[in-house]
DNA sequence: ACCATATATATGTTTAACCATATATTAAGC
DNA sequence: GCTTAATATATGGTTAAACATATATATGGT
């Protein structure tokens, strides 16, 4: 897929909309829940938020029974690629960052997690 | 030096300010005049978006003579570097960037070049 | 050296567009 | 009916744009 620079950075512009990146690039997929709960936002906030980022093409979405999940679109250019990871890499350890992924690994009920193994 | 996430990614938002950059970062330094030139918009307009990007530390500035001269940061973290980098690279060929380009090596009367060797 | 003028750049002010947020409501799946 | 998620609407804040103006630096004439 294409995507303009203007458009990427953007989507990269917004504090929340670029922590629900980084937590994505770090986890692969999130479901919307997971997101509210890591960021500590209200629902409607994150869902428009994720809704921008899908109209433009830099997340995917899969429904798994009662939960949305969310993606970084794979086909992104690979400079693309290269920005989020970086981005990701060279801000682990910056708040709030730090702090999302910790509150996301605290989170109970996850709904992905083993229940019945 | 530091730079937040969030600043970054809010100064390449903007198209003036990432064609800005993206010359720059193909050339290494440049004048307003020169900018003006090759992005074909008003000096006060360019002004404005400079002083944003001096403001927060993306650009240096250095007078010479009547000329007022801007740089990329070069104590920019490196993942921050990456990215202009990577966004160049990526966005080369692709429209506004390739025009503009175009227009800064057809300028003429450029300030730093030879003229009485 | 002085004065007038031209050029280069920066900034103040106002207006309008855009964007994020909050609240309420709706839809979909179990 | 309960949970999860999406959307509609209204509102407030941020930001870019346009235009005018200010400052600073050179240049030319006398």
């Amino acid at each position: 897929m294409y995507i303009e620079a203007d458009t990427l950075f953007r989507m990269l512009a917004d504090t929340t909309r670029l922590r629900a990146l980084m937590l994505l690039q770090e986890k692969g997929e999130l479901c919307v829940c997971e997101l509210t709960h890591a960021l500590d936002l209200s629902q409607p906030k994150i869902s428009r938020h994720l809704a921008q980022l899908r109209e433009t093409e830099l997340l995917l979405t899969q429904r798994r029974g009662q939960w949305m999940y969310y993606r970084i679109n794979p086909t992104l250019p690979e400079w693309a690629h290269t920005i989020l990871q970086q981005t990701q890499a060279g801000n682990a350890e910056a708040e709030p960052f730090r702090s999302d992924l910790y509150a996301l690994q605290q989170m109970p009920n996850r709904p992905g997690a083993a229940c019945c193994a």
